[in-house]
Parts: structure tokens; sequence; C-alpha cells
DNA sequence: GCTATAGTTAGCTTTATGGCTAACCAATCA
DNA sequence: TGATTGGTTAGCCATAAAGCTAACTATAGC
């Protein structure tokens, strides 16, 4: 499934970084291993994953890979995130409303007893 | 580092399939495994593996293990993603803004030709 | 106290990941 | 055209991941 690549190659911090720095723009292969210490074929790979994933899309212009941040991949764990937020959330709501309705209960029986 | 452990997690539909179930309240381990076809062993290791990267906590209690969502470990990564979306919004306002201004400098330019 | 239930541990296999070097190809540029 | 630059391929290694079975532990229930 797609969610599982994206989120595979999210879990490596080179490849965030890589991800981070392309926010701010495309850039060459070059240009994006000059902050490792890594060995080109190394990053490299890391660049196929990240681009297999659907994060970020290249193009070859003469000798040069230009590398750009395709950020519906990013969308797709974003509305994976909210659905989940939105079911907990619905779900402490109930609890919540079920807590309230207990403390009420709690209320009447001590009336209750007291009236005894 | 933290964010590692959180997207490795993610990136199996395994565990995804549990926190799904989690995002809906409590469950035991025999609970979480009926929906699976997996020896219980492996699927005690992805259990394992939810749990050291902070999405679950699970606590014993006589011979059941109560297994809970963490929400925390989730707002992590929605704090990563709102970050690197902020940043290239940003970019995207910047290049919209430089192409409106290539925009007024091309019509003042058709304009000064025309009054040659 | 025996039996069934609910997990757990240990140990094995297969495949994937992340790194390396060495050698190679293809555009530039002098 | 020959050297340099920018990237790519191939192949190696060590470790981790994902699954399994078999055997074990500890509670619950009768």
């Amino acid at each position: 499934m797609q969610l599982d690549h994206v989120f595979g190659a999210l879990s490596d911090a080179t490849r965030r970084a890589i991800v981070v720095r392309l926010c701010d723009g495309e850039a060459s292969v070059g240009e994006l291993a000059k902050p490792f210490e890594m060995a080109l074929p190394s990053l490299m790979k890391h660049i196929r994953i990240l681009e297999s994933s659907g994060l970020i899309a290249s193009e070859k212009n003469g000798r040069v890979r230009t590398c750009s941040l395709q950020t519906d991949a990013l969308a797709t764990i974003e509305v994976w995130l909210a659905a989940q937020r939105e079911i907990w959330e619905q779900r402490l709501d109930r609890l919540e409303m079920y807590v309230e309705k207990l403390k009420k209960e709690e209320k009447s029986n001590v009336r209750k007893r007291r009236s005894k």
C-alpha cells in the first residue's frame, strides 16, 4: 500500500532531512548530498526510496538530476492522521458524556440517600 | 530519534490496523490479534514495536495485557508535518509574489515598447 | 489440583535496509 | 579531444525486520 512506503520513507533521518530541504525548493543530487558524510551511491538509494514512495520527483537535464517535493504524499499521511484523530476524539467525547452522566446519577443518588 | 521509530512503526499495515483499532478504545492482546491470521508471537512483536515507539502503552492485570493508544506520539508527527507544510507554503507564497512581480514588469515593458 | 486460557520466550528462516568501494557513462569545458 | 564533473551500476557486507514453530509460565475456573 501507499501508506507503507510513505511512512517507511520518513522513518529515516537522512530521508527526512532531504524532504525538509526540498520543502524549501528544488535541488540537484549533488546539492542534496553536501550536508551528509555519506558516499554518493548510498545517498542515491535514499533518493530512489523517496521517489518510489511518491514523496519526491526528479528529472534529469544534461548531467544533473533535479529533485522536487511532491506534497501530495505528505498530504496523504496528514489525511490518515486526521482520520484517526477524529475517531479518538469522538470517543473521548462519548467518554466525557458518559462521565458527566455518571456524575449526575451520583448526585441524585446522594440526594436519595439523604432523603431516606 | 523519536520520529524514526514512530514513522517506522506506522510503516506496517498490521501495526497501523492496531493503532486504528486502539483509537476506538483499549483492547487486550487477544482482541487485537483476532482480525489477523498471524501467529500470536508475530503479533506480539508488532505490539512491542508499537510500544517502544511510544504509540501505545500496555499494562498487565492477571493474565491479560490491555493496550491503549498514546496520542502524544501521533501528535509528534502531526507537528512535524505541520512544520514542513508551513515551510513549503511560505515558499509557494514567495514564488507567487515573484510571478506577480514578473507579470507587472512584463506589462510595463509592453507599454514602453508600444510607446516607442 | 487439574485444565484451559492468555501471553511469553527462544530460536530459526528469509528478505529488506543501509552502508561501502570500485568501476563506469555521459555531459561540459578548456 | 581530453580532463573534469555529476551521477549511475554492480556487487559486497552487516544488521534488522517479519514471519514461523515449539515449548514454557502464570492465572482463572471448575
